[in-house]
DNA sequence: TTGACAGGCAAGTAATAACTTGCCTATGTT
DNA sequence: AACATAGGCAAGTTATTACTTGCCTGTCAA
């Protein structure tokens, strides 16, 4: 997950599905390349299974279109490890 | 400073930091080996730049020790983008 | 049923990151 | 002064990641 983290592209992409749920490739792609971040649908692809991969965003198909949603419930794995974890003052 | 996170090494250096902070690259290096993280002193010490480059550890010299210490703020980035920024409920 | 649109697969290349190696400097101890 | 300890620098190698390229499958509309 913090690997999926690591890349700018994939941050946009977290940006674009939190701006607005169940987005498409297509769209996140016309979308990403409206914010400075160009890249082929291919690449915008890949960046999207890792971010499945890291239960970032998960899909559903329908059809022909294949919508992609945020979930930032693993976000909080670093919350808890790091900001209000054994050893930190709870708030 | 998410390419920062995005090795297992390096969270482990934050673990062992939130743990006790203050302690030396030597101390570092054995408390990684104690647990399954074994790497030479260089290889620790360059993920050690990485993390002050990315404002999550912070150093003071004393003589001929070089004390690191825990800065978990930049952490508060995440939050804020994706689990309180705008667009989400805050708690 | 043909064609356009949405997406998938996989191999290859390019770029980056992690790690190693060897040697150097500074501080403190005996 | 001599030596051990704590750390630094930089070039080279390996490993990983990001991206490209070309072609393939599924869905729907005319």
């Amino acid at each position: 997950m913090f690997k999926a983290l690591a890349d700018p592209t994939r941050r946009a992409l977290l940006d674009e599905l939190l701006d607005r749920d169940g987005q498409t490739l297509f769209e996140l792609c016309a979308r990403l390349a409206g914010h400075g971040f160009g890249s082929t649908r291919q690449a915008v692809s890949q960046h999207l299974d890792v971010l499945v991969d890291a239960g970032l965003v998960s899909t559903r198909r329908q059809g022909r279109y294949k919508f992609h949603d945020l979930n930032t419930s693993p976000l909080n794995a670093i919350v808890e490890r790091w900001l209000t974890g054994p050893g930190k003052d709870q708030q």
